[in-house]
RNA sequence: CGGGGUGUAGCGCAGUCCGGUUAGCGCACCUGCUUUGGGAGCAGGGGGUCCCAAGUUCGAAUCUUGGUACCCCGACCA
């Protein structure tokens, strides 16, 4: 399989088929006999715990609970909200019956035409109009308010176009639904759920990231923004990572959803909703990955450390299990998630090269070489450099070494990122820039005519407006007019 | 939904144009021996409704028609 994955990066041009190259390989997912969806594998499963974890802790210490509402929506919520059945009623499965029946030919089962339901259901492709239908009887008085509300959930989207990871039918997702008093507040939780999403990039999945505010064109179906997180594959593309809506009081509108506040007047409540995705998994993938497989950052790896025995017989396979066991005691005790395999159907190049493929960070190599000099040798997936290390106190290099792994990969996607942003003054060379695949900075009239003959011409699409760094103001790049600040173009994902 | 491509063992493929031995190869799997510090070697073995249906034919993986699934490129989207 070495010899497959050799190159791998260069020779696909596109990640999709790079995915399915390595991604499958690496056993996290395949795809279903179910159009467009996919099985997750345990240890992509694995994964994704690890990410619900973290930013469930994250959403508790700011407030916030954990929900659940049905899977099932009927069809005229949907209806309430204009825009947002615009952007979504393209794409519902819808449920029309509610029983089978064995067919009259006998041949299997068919649709008992008796069994029509009154009302259609949908299936959700988000949640926003059952939450808020029920949030209409959650509140009636600013002191009903905030609600903070988080759901894990799968979400279905009948895709024209699926794609391993970041764009399948159904999807594992959070999503937040948060109610509030003044618009202040609901845009102040807004921006702060794109703090911890970035935050989380960031620091847990080492994948620097973008904070901006999308444009009018790329805005969520029914909010009045959308912030959102942006972060640079491999390949230059872009990939909307994390969204941040705030969505005035649309669906309040919508669902009718009126509190009374403190000066005993009835008004809409404000709102936002935020979510991201198991497409933060092929985020991670394509922001690390390497030839010989994936590039898992340790804060997310499910197995971080794996040891590997190396051995000739029974006996010196107990004088290193012996070695071993107060090791794996040693790292569980700091915390660390550490795979012992001594099994024996499979020899250490094979378990070298197949950890390496699922890119657990820290590999231990032990044999009867070290035993009599007293070393392990130790060896970080990131660089592959391995070296021969005293076996005294290992467990605390394997920690520094976990932390030090974190910070050189996103130091690293950083420094690409950076490598692969410029900032354009002529569309001529906008075009020329967008083929290498770079983030181009440059500057826009804020018109979508704009955006969408850049978008026809180039391919390229406005990820965002950075909330951070430069606002010095200029001309828009193709018609002269004046911009404000300039503003992040990509291909993306 | 438009344009291309593919469907043959668990996985990856050849064979299809030009119909004809018992459908083949690599990996994986099973057994045995030797091996084990970078994806082991030798020997033996098991595994197939050739995507589905109908048709043509003495005979179909191969030809015809229809269906279906998946992949890639667009439009749509997290």
């Amino acid at each position: 399989m070495a010899k497959e994955l050799k190159n791998l990066t260069k020779r696909a041009d596109n990640y999709s088929q790079w995915y399915n190259e390595l991604v499958v390989k690496a056993d996290l997912a395949e795809q279903s006999a179910v159009r467009g969806c996919m099985v997750i594998k345990p240890y992509g499963y694995a994964i994704w715990e690890k990410i619900q974890r973290q930013l469930d802790d994250m959403f508790k210490e700011t407030g916030h609970v954990n929900a659940y509402f049905p899977l099932l929506i009927p069809k005229s919520f949907l209806s309430k909200e204009a825009d947002h059945v615009e952007g979504f009623a393209k794409e519902c499965a819808v449920v029309t019956h509610y029983r089978l029946k064995n067919a009259p030919d006998g041949n299997g089962v068919v649709v008992d035409p008796e069994a029509k339901l009154e009302e259609e259901l949908i299936i959700r492709p988000t949640s926003e109009t059952i939450i808020w239908n029920t949030y209409k009887n959650w509140i009636q008085s600013y002191r009903d308010l905030p609600i903070l509300c988080n759901q894990w959930a799968n979400v279905f989207r009948w895709e024209m176009r699926t794609r391993m990871f970041l764009r399948t039918a159904e999807f594992l997702w959070q999503e937040g639904h948060t109610a509030h008093a003044t618009k202040d507040e609901a845009l102040e939780e807004a921006i702060r759920m794109l703090n911890i999403y970035a935050e989380f990039a960031e620091k847990y999945m080492a994948v620097p990231v973008i904070k901006g505010v999308k444009s009018a064109n790329e805005r969520f179906a029914g909010a009045l923004d959308t912030y959102t997180i942006e972060a640079m594959m491999q390949d230059g593309k872009a990939l909307q990572s994390g969204t941040s809506h705030f969505l005035g009081q649309n669906f309040a509108k919508a669902f009718d959803v009126k509190f009374i506040n403190k000066n005993n007047e009835l008004e809409y409540v404000w709102a936002t909703s935020w979510g991201v995705s198991t497409r933060l998994i092929g985020a991670l993938i394509m922001a690390h990955s390497d030839d010989n497989g994936l590039v898992l950052p340790p804060h997310l790896a499910p197995i971080q450390v794996v040891i590997i025995p190396i051995y000739k017989d029974d006996t010196q396979l107990a004088t290193i299990n012996e070695k071993v066991l107060p090791i794996m005691a040693n790292l569980k005790k700091l915390g660390i998630s550490v795979k012992y395999d001594n099994s024996d159907n499979r020899r250490p190049g094979f378990k070298f090269a197949d950890y390496e493929l699922k890119g657990v960070p820290v590999r231990l190599a032990i044999g009867a070489r070290d035993i009599e000099n007293g070393t392990i040798e130790i060896m970080r997936r990131d660089t592959l450099e391995k070296s021969s290390v005293s076996i005294d106190n290992i467990e605390q290099q394997v920690a520094n070494l976990l932390e030090e792994i974190q910070q050189n990969i996103f130091t690293k996607a950083l420094n690409f990122r950076e490598a692969h942003t410029v900032k354009v003054d002529t569309y001529d060379e906008f075009k020329e820039k967008i083929e290498e695949g770079y983030f181009i900075l440059a500057h826009w009239d804020g018109t979508t005519e704009t955006e969408e003959k850049i978008k026809e011409d180039t391919k390229a699409t406005l990820r965002c407006i950075p909330l951070d760094g430069d606002k010095t103001p200029g001309k828009c790049i193709v018609t002269g007019k004046p911009s404000a600040q300039r503003v992040i173009f990509a291909r993306n994902y």
